[in-house]
DNA sequence: ACCGTGTAACTATCCAGTTAGTTACACGGC
DNA sequence: GCCGTGTAACTAACTGGATAGTTACACGGT
């Protein structure tokens, strides 16, 4: 009795649910925004493709149309926060001060780039054509900040950039028992205030040497 | 014919694969390390239990009848790691420069500490109390050396730390795009060491204020 | 008529955890 | 010295559920 499934089949015509708009730029910018989510919470290994789906309101089989499989979809959102984040906090003239101070808001206000950019780091190999060109210009502005006598040189600019990304991420990215041993509560407007100031004249220390 | 798999068995009666030796805390030992480099390879989502067993030598089950599940092998090896990193990069006297010495010459030496790190910080929760008190006695240290007039003091104890411990990963916590925008090997010994008394530097900036 | 968009059901594989044992060894009686 | 018995250490094979990826079909606009 195989041919039975088919009544089930057919048992829910139009009612059950109505279908997702066919409108499929919005289809797949909701399935991207859904997977960058759950990318960034649980990882490349640890994200579900299904639940990825679900959070999109959209079909599971939707991603493998549009974006091939879940490898590539997690390419896709490394590619797409990569290319926002870098719009979002660029290196004025060189200025690194303003820099941290950019990608220190702009890692408050989006906390899934962060981590999606470790993740990728730890989860997934090489960097693309496009983000060494970003930092080949990012570095080439320090350098010039250099020349200009904005910025100490005797420290090589990639030295100084790797300690202020590291710097910019304050103790958003400190291990939680330093929050803890800390007190209180780290997240709090004034307290994060305090600590972007006091990151900024650190930063500002160290590029003045 | 199912019985014949029962000549199979007999075929290889003492040949095969010479047995492990029965010791309890060496097997268990054997183990720990082998979820240590699995871990810090793949982290917990991707780590593959049949693959820690096969790298051990050890046989699965075992793991469970020592460690219990994934999971609290997963705690094992973090407790592990953190005990011998707070154990070798001391603060003495809140010395942050020797600190952040210390650390950076720890991390080059054990790669999987600073992995086994960050995968606890992204896919699992709470500090332990063992490791919350170290921190304290850390955060302590700290705020001694200031009222000694050895550490600025314009900045909290716990802002500095956190600074000082994002900027003693150096670049070895760099985007790899970073790396390869700046060309180069960036572990080459003599740009290490180069780059060991650079980022040196702007700790010492960073702690005089 | 057909193609792009969408859906639900299905499949093959993987994998954490278990079952049902076997093997090495210590120890006590003889 | 040797043998039986209990126990800790170890093992191979299995299981059930999860999960990435597929198939087959439906519908609507052009």
């Amino acid at each position: 009795m195989i041919g039975s499934t088919s009544v089930g089949r057919v048992s829910a015509p139009t009612a059950a649910r109505q279908p997702r708009p066919r409108d499929a730029e919005a289809t797949k910018a909701a399935l991207l925004r859904a997977a960058t989510t759950e990318f960034a919470e649980y990882g490349l290994a640890g994200a579900r493709v299904d639940r990825i789906a679900e959070r999109a309101g959209a079909n599971k089989r939707l991603i493998y149309v549009y974006f091939g499989d879940k490898d590539r979809l997690f390419d896709a959102v490394v590619d797409d926060q990569s290319r926002a984040v870098m719009a979002a906090v660029p290196l004025p003239d060189g200025d690194l001060v303003a820099f941290a101070a950019a990608r220190f808001d702009y890692i408050l206000a989006n906390p899934e780039a962060r981590r999606i950019a470790h993740w990728r780091a730890f989860e997934r190999g090489e960097p693309t054509e496009e983000e060494l060109a970003a930092y080949r210009l990012r570095l080439q502005a320090i350098a010039e900040a250099q020349q200009r006598g904005r910025v100490r040189d005797d420290l090589p600019a990639a030295e100084l950039f790797a300690l202020v990304l590291r710097m910019s991420e304050g103790w958003l990215a400190a291990p939680s028992a330093l929050w803890a041993a800390a007190g209180g509560d780290p997240m709090a407007p004034e307290r994060l205030a305090r600590h972007r100031d006091a990151m900024l004249a650190a930063v500002r220390s160290v590029i003045q040497g």
